[in-house]
RNA sequence: GCCCGUGUGGUGAAAUUGGUAAACACAUCGGACUUAAAAUCCGCCGCUCCUAAUAGGGCUUGCCGGUUCAAGUCCGGCCGCGGGCACCA
């Protein structure tokens, strides 16, 4: 008999067996009959190459859940697969002159490999990479359902262009105002791209979201935000001097502080509102004054400390409720062309922005809100006309005065009255508005899902006919020249016109890589059987990162609505994700030699407390706790550390000690631990296969106290796994197996009782340990396989315990504990309380004014 | 600036309807076993006062205040840290 469990012979061994089983394959709804569905998903990965501990750490909490579900009877989905374009692949096409798809494949076989190591219960029968053909085919066939709904549309707009690249750069890829990769300054760019209509769903993505009960409520707060709902007015300005052409009707605005528009002391074009590029054209102060707003970066840093810049175009508009007074029209920087309408009315005293540019400019404050405890002070204000003694705007609450009709009310009442009377005049109305933007899709590289157009000098736009779908991606292609392959690509790209058979173009944009990832959960529900697809979805519990927060499952919601509505999913409520969990990181210390450059884990070593460079005597400086990341050298290898500890350690480890939700610090030691643990549970099991006592009776106190913790044990794991504790539920296995270890000191009126709560140890480690787990259960000849096995039954008659140990408190401080039965009464409670030694003594004499008694929980007497 | 988190021993943390603060683990230290080491097992482990020791007392969940018989938990006001958004009218 073996004296330690050995990963490398045991994990291999019950994979294959799982395998042969079929166990991890989802049973087909009528298959299922009656029992209840679970669809457990995970993000799924790129294939970069290389599994990192981040990986191991979400799908080791996603298998927990869809291991657990299955052993509740419930017919568990919990599919993989791959996220497979983008621009790693194409990096390396250029820099190890290896084709995209090639690279891509390669990567997804040496991960596939890394992830079979990892004992995950995973239906592989459905995997797919959404750069397969098949895949992206169904996607060009939901993007053209989309257009002939209207979802989709073509409009000229700014872009990131990095020049050297010759390539538009997502917002993130811009770094410092320069292109990630080549590190040229990215220009704005003007080019025709593909939109999604996302803004129509704002409205409903804004109200559904709230009501997703099963999501962190910062996901929640984070989408609202980002879709930015705000309630305002949206009117126009008419002209009170010069007519610019094209714009009679005058300057269009958006505010949400219609209350304050007595106090507007002028208005204010976006630099890039379509009647200042017009302006530009025939005016070069306007067009110089363009280029120079234009210089100003869109980083963060830039934005603070631009100044604000303004130029009076000299014409002038009507104020709405003043007969005869004027205001100027400037164009200042800081609107922004992409909100509302580009345009503002600006109240200075009342706007930080409005404020610092009428400063600037010499233009009037008039304050219209009367702070509330500004009762008297309005004076100076309102007799200079330029808030002299303000040092800045005031944004808080208060009546509002100068203001005619509008005085004395409240602000809230007067934004109402100043939208009627707007309404009234014709010149506007009340609108609601959103930050949320047009999803911009269109992408100018080569590895990504092809846009099923045809562009046609006679037809215009054509659809490609879906009986020529897939467009697929050219194997032939060159990353010699910067820029888009597609373009180059004279055969791929010249086509004739489905429709009128004339000499034409294929759209040489590829989609945004998060359209693979918005609907790949409705394929892995099922590839084409909508009754399937409308039985697995929405998602039951998704795992993944927050950095996802926002887009991602943005995207996600807008798609499955989207889909819905051009019927090509039947899921009333457009939310494809029914329970999200937002995992933490895996971080790891950093290490820097004495010339700072970063070192690997495995380039340093502990001498007398202090840290060197291995084998030297260069002392090493231990940094802070970060994610773990190659630049920074602090990463762990999964495999090396499958190799030494095996796979049921590594998930034990990434799931011990931190909560689920918040960054986990892998180290050395902790790994350690927990190999010890797979050893000690073990032990457990190894102790009790030598006595076989599956006859005797659970008679006497000892083995029913042992029962009873193992029933209590059960019902504590169960629990925690279902409310995402998992360290929980892990503390709780923990101090289980200390009982069961100290059990083994007892007689042989224990075996029962050990052995039941072995058996019972076995099924609950398996979310956690499964190889670990099967192993054990085969050693005390539990029946069949345990990853196939039921959730252990709980006696709950067992998990009541006779009597409670109830602590005695004097003026709220513990002064004596007692034992009573815990069905006693509150004046019995009482009376032991009050006869117990200890207390009396501490009492000596005291009047007691009060007692209260909380069964089962506490006394308190009150002196 | 706005929004959301969060703050508990040397460390990760637990306490989930207001009811014994520090479960469980990591590290350190001590002990058993061993010729020795590894492995394994056991024990101490918030601060502090008093004591020869025992026994015991006081304090303690970022800070200040409040509600309550009772507060890590509820309320008000501060402070620190982390994250998200940001010239969004």
């Amino acid at each position: 008999m073996a004296s330690r469990y050995d990963p490398q012979t045991a994990e291999p061994k019950w994979r294959e067996a799982w395998e042969q089983a079929e166990l991890f394959k989802a049973k087909t709804p009528s298959e299922a009959g009656d029992m209840p569905k679970a669809f457990v998903l995970e993000m799924f990965p790129y294939p970069s190459g290389r599994l990192h501990m981040g990986h191991v750490r979400n799908y080791a909490m996603g298998d927990v859940v869809a291991r657990h579900r299955k052993a509740k009877g419930y017919n568990v989905l919990h599919p993989m697969g791959w996220d497979a374009f983008g621009m790693p692949a194409e990096n390396a096409a250029m820099e190890k002159n290896v084709h995209p798809g090639e690279w891509t494949y390669q990567n997804i076989a040496a991960m596939k490999a890394q992830f079979a190591k990892l004992g995950l219960s995973l239906d592989w029968s459905r995997e797919f990479a959404t750069c397969d053909p098949d895949y992206y085919g169904e996607q060009q066939r939901l993007f053209l359902k989309f257009m002939d709904k209207g979802l989709v549309y073509q409009k000229k707009a700014k872009v990131n262009w990095d020049p050297v690249d010759n390539t538009v750069l997502a917002n993130e890829q811009v770094i410092d105002g320069k292109g990630w990769r080549s590190g040229a300054p990215v220009e704005q760019r003007e080019l025709v791209q593909w939109f999604f209509r996302i803004t129509d769903y704002a409205e409903d993505l804004l109200t559904e979201v709230q009501k997703l009960e099963r999501w962190p409520e910062k996901v929640r707060t984070m989408q609202a935000n980002w879709i930015g709902r705000s309630e305002g007015l949206q009117m126009r300005f008419e002209w009170a001097g010069n007519v610019p052409s094209g714009h009679e009707d005058g300057v269009e605005i958006f505010t949400t502080r219609p209350d304050t528009l007595f106090g507007a002391s002028f208005v204010a074009l976006s630099p890039d509102h379509p009647l200042t590029v017009e302006m530009a054209e025939t005016n070069g102060d306007i067009a110089d004054f363009r280029a120079e707003c234009a210089k100003i970066g869109t980083s963060e840093a830039d934005i603070e400390k631009a100044p604000k810049l303004g130029f009076d175009t000299g014409l002038t508009v009507k104020h709405p409720l003043i007969d005869g007074e004027t205001l100027p029209v400037y164009v200042a920087n800081f609107v922004l062309m992409g909100y509302g309408t580009g345009a503002i009315f600006a109240c200075p005293a009342h706007d930080q922005r409005d404020f610092d540019f009428a400063r600037k400019y010499d233009l009037p404050i008039l304050p219209v809100v009367r702070p509330s405890d500004k009762e008297t002070a309005t004076a100076a204000w309102v007799s200079s006309g330029k808030g002299e003694d303000m040092d800045a705007a005031y944004t808080g609450p208060g009546s509002i005065m100068n203001s005619s009709f509008l005085d004395a009310k409240e602000i809230t009442e007067a934004k109402t009255l100043a939208i009627h009377q707007i309404e009234d005049m014709e010149l506007g109305q009340g609108t609601v508005n959103y930050r949320l933007r047009d999803w911009g899709v269109s992408r100018q590289r080569y590895w990504g899902c092809p846009i099923p157009v045809i562009h046609c000098g006679t037809c215009g736009i054509v659809p490609v006919p879906e009986a020529d779908l897939p467009v697929k991606l050219p194997d032939d292609v060159s990353f010699e020249k910067p820029g888009n392959p597609l373009v180059h690509h004279a055969t791929w790209k010249n086509v004739d016109c489905p429709k009128c058979g004339k000499a034409a173009q294929r759209e040489t944009d590829t989609l945004d890589t998060f359209n693979d990832s918005s609907w790949y959960f409705a394929r892995f529900a099922s590839v084409d059987d909508p009754a399937e697809r409308a039985y697995w979805l929405p998602v039951d519990q998704y795992v993944g990162g927050v950095e996802h927060a926002v887009l991602h499952l943005l995207y996600a919601r807008f798609f499955m609505r989207a889909m819905r509505d051009v019927g090509e999913v039947d899921l009333p409520s457009g939310e494809p994700f029914a329970g999200l969990f937002t995992q933490g990181m895996v971080t790891h210390e950093t290490y820097k030699s004495e010339d700072g450059r970063w070192l690997q884990p495995s380039e340093i070593e502990q001498r007398d407390g202090d840290w060197f460079e291995t084998g030297t005597s260069n002392s090493v400086k231990v940094g802070a706790i970060e994610k773990m990341s190659k630049s920074k050298k602090n990463t762990v290898d999964p495999d090396n550390i499958i190799e030494t500890f095996g796979a049921d350690t590594a998930r034990w480890f990434v799931l011990s000690d931190s909560p689920p939700e918040r960054d986990v610090e892998w180290t050395q030691s902790g790994a350690e631990g927990a190999g010890r643990f797979v050893q000690r549970v073990w032990g457990i099991f190894n102790a009790l296969s030598e006595a076989n006592s599956k006859s005797a009776e659970i008679g006497s106190d000892g083995a029913k106290a042992l029962q009873r913790a193992n029933h209590k044990a059960v019902h504590a794991i169960d629990k925690a796994i279902e409310e995402f504790r998992f360290n929980s539920a892990i503390a709780t296995i923990h101090e289980w197996v200390s009982t069961l270890k100290k059990a083994e000191q007892g007689g042989d009126d224990l075996l029962s009782a050990r052995l039941e709560g072995a058996l019972m140890l076995a099924r609950c480690l398996t979310p956690f340990m499964p190889h670990v787990a099967e192993e054990c259960w085969s050693m005390v000849g539990g029946e069949g396989l345990c990853s196939a096995a039921a959730w252990p039954e709980v006696d709950d008659s067992l998990l009541v315990e006779d009597s409670v140990t109830m602590p005695i408190q004097v003026n709220g401080k513990r002064r004596a504990e007692i034992s009573v039965s815990k069905t006693a009464s509150k004046d019995d409670v009482e009376a032991t309380a009050l006869a117990e030694p200890a207390l009396q003594a501490f009492l000596d004499g005291q009047t007691i004014k009060k007692v209260i008694v909380v069964p089962g929980r506490i006394v308190n007497i009150v002196v």
